[in-house]
Order: structure tokens, then C-alpha cells, then sequence
DNA sequence: ACATTAATACTCATTTCGAGTATATATGTG
DNA sequence: CACATATATACTCGAAATGAGTATTAATGT
């Protein structure tokens, strides 16, 4: 193949922990500048593999030893990968990964931020985010109204309709962002077009990652549902209160109590341990662990979170 | 970023149609080299996006225009983009695409070819497909019982059951090919390491072609089930035995009629036309067309199959 | 003692699913 | 034309899963 035809692989990680009812997203950042997901570039003399590549850049960046991984999506947009510094020059194709740890000892420079900072309108547990009736749906009007023809228009009402209109589909992150990203309300969208920000909701990150972030949440509230990912994030032991907890904050959204418990029993995915957790107010709580074998058993167990939101909260 | 970082990125797409009961792949296949999907390296001065490089690329190969396009997987394994001739010189990162059309006029270095010929062991319509139990499974013990170790033969044994053991799970077709892959009992293995074949399942295809294959094709089968993705496939109309019957060639299994019938129904997913197909013996069948209404509907509407397989066939 | 809090158990109606049986409408054959 | 055969379509029925509770148990704080 040509040598014009080369190009520069970014590897970048999602990486995602959950500490009692805060899912966070492990974060480089440096003062002045937006907050970046751990990355680098993948070198095709020293790694075999493009996740070898990644294991290494992230262990050197975060002191972290990646557990569970998973590799998301392969972005090349022209212009989506623009740093806030705004150098324009390099053409990256950045591959985004997913990993799920608990936390730990990280390096100074990095920290864990709670993901809905920079998603608040995907957090549906107490209640229907309040910004979305007061300023996503009127800017997203104002964006249908100012397509540029008839066709257009009715597409991008669809669009809004499946994002942000009936039935909270927990899943769409991706397409929500993107959506936000085109109607320009977010900054991304003004620094990769090097125009003055107008609106900016949620916090802004570097370069693409920000749409990784959001690939990766979106696979994960997916995932949950068919594949016990949920325990990689848990202790080796938890109540089954903290497991459902867990569960609600990656998926932005509180479960029935004595549903949640008949299911995870049902499928056998815990085990009691016959310990009990220390507890403060009301009754004691029995200690269950993960039962790694339900992996050869079942053909796709998972916490099936009876998608329904909860009526109140 | 250093220039030694740079690599050639190749895009693939594995177009998928489907006739009658034969669920397809369009090849390029020169006399004398194993069939190849289309593709062509990324141009990242000519191309915006990933996805506008593959459409030019694949326009061109194969005068198709094609529909519904997804990102699969991108790839990055050295050592594994070999092809037949043996030329290992570049490292090339391959991103693999599923796209899905109907049968048009292809270009004429072009065919389409029935997928389960490089995947044999896939298609369980008829019947379990004598060859797990003749050659896969005896071959696979070998390769456990040739494990370095305890621990690692303890792995083998696990992914040999959960690929070709207990209870087919239709979805699992990449981690089959890898199993096969890394146990020799495909051809790709022997060419990647440069050894004379011993054992080949199936029909090779060029580099990791058929690994994206495998890809695409496990790909389509989860999503048929959560997404209305065969219509994609399907003539604007259709008898409902046509649409089962190509959703069954996708699954690799045989589905309850008067089920599917119910499930597609309920789901809205289609509407009659009042008009009836020719037919030819039979009760004549009326003809359908697919309620694109739904994409907005519905939360995830698809072909829900019930996986299980149909008794006896 | 008792209000409060949380864990856990049990109930119940509804929906979905798997697997049929039954009936309707063609064709082809003697 | 009667009837075997093939296919489409309708309806049934029990088992399992799901949504939404109520009831009971076991702690703490006052």
C-alpha cells in the first residue's frame, strides 16, 4: 500500500469502575485543559495485537492493570479528533476500548469522575432529568426548525423522538450525544468547527473521547442485561442491595427491590456466603460472592433489569 | 506522534444477501487464490469518514451501493493479515463491515457465494451437522489433551464445551472460528505460520477475511433478534414463509411456523398487503411488506426466535 | 415498647413462550 | 368429482417469566 495511505492509530480507554452508587470513568487530566481518557498510539513494531498495544500505553499512563476488555468501536472522522489546543495536523484513527476494574491505587495524574458530569441527562434514578424539558428539547425544536428542507426536518424530529421523546430507551447514549453534537449543544461540536462556543451541556472532554465515553456506556447498560458484567466491578463479596445499586448506576435507572433478588437468585448468578455485612440501621444483609460457573451453564446470563423504570423514586 | 507509528489501515466488508434459503457473502475470487472480501485500503486525504472510504472502495469493486452498513471489529493481530502469496511485509490494521443488501448486478470478478461453505459446521437447520461429531470434537479432545498444562488444558476443555458442547448457541460463530483457528483444524492457521496445511475446514479465504466473516455473521444473528434487520434482506414483498426462511438461513436453525407467525404479527413488524403470492401447491400465502413504523414505535423490535431449535427436522 | 429501616419471603394477575391441534384453501391424481 | 397432499392460517393450552405488590423478619435508635 501507498505511504500516503498511513495513518496514526489511538488507542484510548474507557476505563469504568463503580463506588457505592457513583459510576466513574478513570480520567487524565491536567489543569487548564479538558479531561482526556487515557490514550496513546499504537506501534505496530512493538505490539502483536491492537489490545496488547493498549495494555501497555495504559498501564505506563495509569498504573493500572486492565482486567476485563473489550474493544468498542474504530472512529476516523475527519476533524473529530481535534485537540482543545486545536492542532489540526496529524489524521488519527482512534480505537476505543472499554475495561472494567475496581479502583485502586491510580497514578497523581490521573482521577475517577463520576460519568454523568459529563452525561447528566442520562441519569434517570430520582427522576427524569430536569434539563431535558428546559434546555435540550427547546434547542433540539430550534433544531428541526432550522433544517434545511422539508426531508430533513421530518428526519431530525425522528431522531429527537427516539433520543429524548416517549419511552427512555437507557441505551441510546451514543445516539444522544451525537444528536446533541449536531444541534450544537455541546462543545465539542464549536471547537472541532474552531467556532466560539454557544452552548455546552455536561462536561466537555478531549478530542473524540467524550464519544467513546459514550460508546462505551451505551455497550455497557447493553451488556449488563445478557452477560454478568456487573461482577467485574464488585467486590469479591456484596450484598445483594450494593449488587442492585451497582446495577441502577451504570444503567441510570432504579429497579424493583424483590425483583431485582428473585432474579439474580433464579439464575443462579450469587451465592449466599453465609456472612452477614455489618450493618447500621435495619436488618442485616447476608454476603453473596459471584458464581463463576453460571459462565458454562446458562447461555446468556445476565441482570436482566426489568427495563421498566421504577413508577416513583 | 512518531512516523513509525503509522500503519496502513484496509477496510472490509462482508456483504451479506440472502436467496431463497442460501444466506450469501460477495467474493472476489481470482482463479488459483482463496476468495477475498472487498477491500481496499483507507485514504485518509481522500476520505472523511471510515465508513464513505469503504463505500467508495466497495463501489467500486463491485458496482454495489451498499444499504445498511455496520462497523464490525478492527483488527489488528500480527501475523494475521497474510495473504495466500505470503507477502509479510506491511502491518496492516483491517476494519471489518457487515453490510446487507439484496441480489443486484454485480461486477463481474465478483460472486456470490453461500456463507455456510467457509463455515459448514454453522448450519443446523437440518440437522447437527455430522462433522462436529466426526472431525471438529475428536480434533478438539487432541488439542486439549495436548495442552502445555493443567490449567491451560482446564481452558481448552471449557471453550471447547461452550463453542460445540451442551446447547447450540447460534451467536457464538467468531469464538468457533477462533477455537478451530488456534486448534489447526483450518487452513488460514497453517498459511499464518508459514507451515504446510493439515487439516482445513471448510473453504479458506484470503488474510483474516474469514475471521471478519465470522464476525459479521454473529453480528447479524444477535441483532436479528433485537433489531428489524432482515428486512433489509428482503424483497419490498414477501410471504411469511419467505421471511422465516430467510431469518432461518441467517440463524442456522429451524423455527416453529405458526410461532414466527405470531411473533411477527403481535410485533407489528409487518402489515398485508391484501394481495397473494403465486403459489404453486398450497394454500396460497398473502404477501407482506415490512411496517417501517415500527423503527419509531417500538423499543426493539426484532425477530425474537425462539432460539430453540424445532424438535426434528 | 415501639417507630424506623432494611432484608427477605411470598402472592397474584398478566404476558410471553413452546408446542401443539384444528381448519382453510390451494393443487394434482385417479 | 373425491380425495390425498401441501401449505397457510387460526386457535388452544400449559409452563415460565414478568411486573407490582403485600407480609414477615431482624436489626437500630429513642
Amino acid at each position: 500500500m501507498n505511504p500516503k495511505d498511513n495513518v496514526s492509530i489511538g488507542l484510548s480507554a474507557a476505563i469504568v469502575s463503580v463506588e457505592g452508587e457513583r459510576p466513574s470513568v478513570l480520567v487524565v487530566s491536567h489543569e487548564g485543559a479538558d479531561d482526556a481518557l487515557p490514550f496513546g498510539p499504537f506501534n505496530p513494531v512493538q505490539h502483536r495485537t491492537l489490545e496488547s498495544g493498549l495494555r501497555k500505553w495504559v498501564g505506563e499512563q495509569t498504573r493500572f492493570d486492565l482486567g476485563y476488555t473489550e474493544q468498542l468501536y474504530t472512529f476516523g472522522d475527519k476533524g473529530r479528533h481535534l485537540s482543545s489546543s486545536g492542532d489540526g495536523s496529524a489524521r488519527v484513527v482512534s480505537v476505543g476500548y472499554l475495561a472494567l476494574t475496581r479502583q485502586g491505587k491510580e497514578a497523581p495524574e490521573t482521577q475517577w469522575r463520576g460519568w454523568y458530569h459529563y452525561f447528566p441527562w442520562e441519569d434517570w434514578r430520582d427522576t427524569r432529568p430536569a434539563m431535558i424539558d428546559s434546555a435540550i428539547l427547546p434547542a433540539l425544536k430550534k433544531f428541526v426548525k432550522d433544517a434545511p428542507n422539508a426531508e430533513s426536518a421530518e428526519l431530525r424530529r425522528e431522531r429527537v423522538n427516539v433520543c429524548f421523546g416517549e419511552g427512555w430507551d437507557e441505551e441510546r447514549v451514543l445516539e444522544r450525544y451525537e444528536l446533541l453534537y449536531e444541534a450544537g449543544l455541546v462543545e465539542e461540536f464549536y471547537r472541532d468547527a474552531g467556532k466560539p462556543v454557544k452552548q455546552a451541556l455536561g462536561t466537555a472532554m478531549q478530542f473524540d473521547h467524550r464519544r467513546i465515553l459514550a460508546t462505551a456506556i451505551a455497550r455497557l447498560r447493553g451488556k449488563l442485561k445478557y452477560r454478568p458484567v456487573v461482577f467485574e466491578l464488585m467486590a469479591p463479596t456484596f450484598t445483594l442491595l450494593e449488587l442492585q445499586r451497582a446495577v441502577e448506576a451504570l444503567a441510570g435507572l432504579r429497579l424493583h427491590k424483590q425483583n431485582f433478588r428473585r432474579l439474580v437468585a433464579d439464575q443462579g448468578l450469587v451465592e449466599g456466603t453465609g456472612k452477614w455485612a455489618a450493618t447500621s440501621r435495619g436488618r442485616p444483609a447476608e454476603l453473596f460472592r459471584f458464581r463463576r460457573e453460571v459462565l458454562r451453564e446458562r447461555q446468556a446470563p445476565g441482570v436482566r433489569l426489568g427495563v421498566r423504570r421504577i413508577k416513583n423514586a
